[in-house]
DNA sequence: CATGAATGAGCGTTCATTCAT
DNA sequence: TATGAATGAACGCTCATTCAT
C-alpha cells in the first residue's frame, strides 16, 4: 500500500524487521535469508507483518542497505574528515572501516551479502553503488594526487582494490574467526601507503 | 548418485552440463541458477538429467568450481613456475590472472558466485577453498621474505587483500565495462610491487 | 457493520467508496477488484475505511447494484411510462437503456461484472435479481400481448434475449470501442418490434 | 518448463485436469477456481501436479477454452454446413448451439465464465474470441442478405444480438433450472427468424 | 468518525529431488 | 544411459477482516 504515514510504532516495527534481517543475512545469507526466517529470528507471528510494513523484498533490503549506510557514512565522516591531508585521510579511512567491521559484523556481512546477490539489476545496489561507494575513496586519492602526496596512479583502480580489502574483510573474519582487527588495519594502512605515497 | 562409473558419454554430458552451469551463474548470478535454468540453457529436456548425473546441486557446483580451479591452476602454474625471482613470481601471479579473467570472464564469475554464496558452511568451497587458494599466494611471498626480496609484512593479509583485488575484478567489469584490463593489471603489479619491496 | 445510524458524512463516504468502487470495477473487472485497489483510487490511507463503512464486501457490492439500478431505474421509469402503447413502451425500453449505457459506461460495466461473477450464490444479486429485472420487460410484453399489439411468444425467453442484447452492450464497446451506440438502438429496436409484433 | 514432448500418459493427465477445471469453472466460476480446488476435484495429491503439466494458470484457461471450442465448433460445423440456404443455416446454428449447451452445461458455463473474467487483456479470449466468433454468424448473415433471403440489417449487430441471446443460456438455466431447452430453441429460432427475413 | 496495526488463510509458482520405467 | 511423471516444501505476496485506540 503505497506510501505510508511515518508513525512511532511502525517505525519501532520497521527497525526491529531490519534488525532481525541483518542477523538473517549475516548468518544465513541472502539466498537462504526468506521472510519465513525473519519472521522467526524477530519473534513475528507471521511473515504478514514484514509484508504489512515493506512493499516486497526489494523495499526490505533496500531499506537494510540504506540503515547500514547511514551508520558507516555517518562514522566514517566523522574519522575522515577530521584529518589534516590526504595521507591521514587514506589512513583514516582504512583504519576506521576496519573498525567498523569489527564492530558491526552482522551489519557489513548483510551489506556484503545483499550486495553480491545482485548482480545485474538497474536500479539497486549493484554497479550504480559500487559506483557511489567508490567515489568517495576516489575523490580522497585524486585530491592527495593533486596535492603532491601520492604518487600518479590510476585512482579508480586503486580505490577498487582498497575498497575490496576493506569490502572482503568478513571473507577473513570467515577464514580466520579470531583474526586480529586492529593489527589487520595497521597491515592495510602501511600497505597502501606505500602503495600509494610520492617517492622520497 | 552413488559411486558412478565414469565412462565417456557420461563424462560429455558432465562436460556439458558444467557449462552450461557457468553460463547461467555467470549470467544470472547464484541465486538465480536453478536446474531448470541450467537445464533449459543446455538445451535439455527436463532437469532430470542434471540430478542423474550429479549427486545434487551442491555435488554439481563443486564440480564447478573444480573445473575452473583445474583451468586456473594449469594456466598460472606454467605462468608463475617459470619465474626467477620471487618479485617476478608475484608480478606474474597479478598479470597472469588479470588475463586470465579477461579471457574467461564467466568461469570467474561463476567461480564468484558460488563463492560468495557459501558462507558458513562447512565442508563447502567456503573458507577452506580461501584458505587453500590463499596459500598458493602467501608462499610466493613468504618466500620473498625469506630471500630479503620483500620487506616485512603480514603474509597472510598481504595475500588477501592482492588475491581479493584479482577476485573482485568481475565487480569493476560491471562496473566499467569497458575496462581495459591490461592497464589494470600493470597498476596492480605495480601498487603491490611497492608494497611489498624491501626498502632500497 | 451492526445497524448504523445514518449521518451525513457517512453517507458521503459511503458514496465516495462507491463511486470510486464502480470505477475500478468497470476498468478492472470484478476479480480484480480488491479493497486495497479502491482505497487506493478513492485516495484512502487504509482499505479500513472501507470495512468500517460496510459490512463487507459482499454488502458493498449490493450497494452498488442498489445505486446503479435506482439511478437506471429512475432513468427508464421516466422513459418507458410515457409511451401510450406497448410496442412504444418496448421500443422506448431498448433505445432508453442503450442511451443510459452510452452515457454511463462505468457504472453499466460493474453492474455486469458484479452480475457475471456471483454465479449460484443464494440470496445475492444472481438469479434473484435477474429474475426481477427480466419481469419489467416481461410486463411489458405480456401486456402488448393482451392487447393484441405483440403475436404470441414465450414472455421469458423474449424478455431474457431482449435484456441480454442490452445487457450485453458493454462487449460490443469493448470489441469497437467506436460502435455507434445510436444507430445501434435503431436496430435492436426494428429487430425486436419485428420479433414480437402481431402479424398483419 | 517450455514446450513439451506430447506423451500418451502426459495428455491423458492433461485431459483429466482440464476435465476438473471445466467442472470447477462451472459450478463455482472463476474467482473461486483456483489450482487448490482443482487439484481436490480431480483427486490429485497437490497442485503442483497442474503446475508441472501447464505453464501456469493462464495456459491452463487457454487450454479449457481451445479444448471446449473445438468440441462446439465440430458439432456446429456439422449441423450448419448441412443445410442448403442461409435460413436454415441461421436456424441450424441457434437450434444446435442451443442443443449444445443443453448436452454440455458444464463446459458453456466453464467458456463463460473465463470470457467474462478476462476484461481488457490483450491476447487472450476478449475481443479477440468475441470478434472471432462473431464472424462465424456474420458470414451467415451476410450471405443470407447477399443472397436475398434477408432483409437489410446491421449484420453485426445482429450478430452479437444472436449470439449474446446463445451465450447467456447458462443465465437462463440458473435462473429456472428447469427450463425446457428445446421449447427456448423454437421460440428463438422464430424470434430471429422473423427480425432477419425479407419481407414477403 | 477515523485509522494504524495486525492477522490467518490462501494464492500461483518454483524449488531440488525421487519414482518408475 | 536416459527420461517423463510426480512430489512436498517453501517462496513472496495479496486477500478481506479484526483489534485497539
Amino acid at each position: 500500500m503505497q506510501v505510508r504515514k511515518r508513525t512511532i510504532t511502525g517505525e519501532a516495527r520497521r527497525a526491529q524487521i531490519i534488525a532481525a534481517t541483518i542477523e538473517t543475512l549475516g548468518r544465513l545469507g541472502y539466498g537462504q535469508t526468506s521472510f519465513a526466517k525473519i519472521a522467526e529470528r524477530a519473534g513475528l507471528s507471521s511473515t504478514r507483518l514484514i509484508s504489512y510494513h515493506f512493499a516486497g523484498k526489494d523495499e526490505l533490503m533496500a531499506a537494510v542497505v540504506a540503515h547500514v549506510h547511514e551508520k558507516v557514512g555517518r562514522f566514517m565522516h566523522e574519522r575522515v574528515s577530521a584529518q589534516p591531508d590526504a595521507r591521514s585521510r587514506l589512513r583514516a579511512y582504512i583504519g576506521g572501516l576496519t573498525e567498523f567491521h569489527a564492530a558491526h559484523r552482522d551489519e557489513m556481512e548483510a551489506l556484503l551479502t545483499i550486495f553480491l546477490s545482485h548482480p545485474g539489476e538497474a536500479g539497486s545496489y549493484g554497479p550504480e553503488e559500487e559506483t557511489r561507494t567508490l567515489s568517495h575513496l576516489e575523490r580522497i586519492l585524486r585530491d592527495g594526487q593533486e596535492r603532491g602526496e601520492f604518487r600518479p596512479f590510476d585512482p579508480f583502480v586503486m580505490a577498487a582494490t582498497i575498497q575490496r580489502s576493506l569490502d572482503g574483510l568478513p571473507f577473513l573474519l570467515r577464514a580466520k574467526p579470531d583474526l586480529d582487527l586492529e593489527h589487520t588495519a595497521r597491515e592495510l594502512e602501511t600497505m597502501f601507503d606505500l602503495a600509494t605515497r610520492a617517492g622520497p
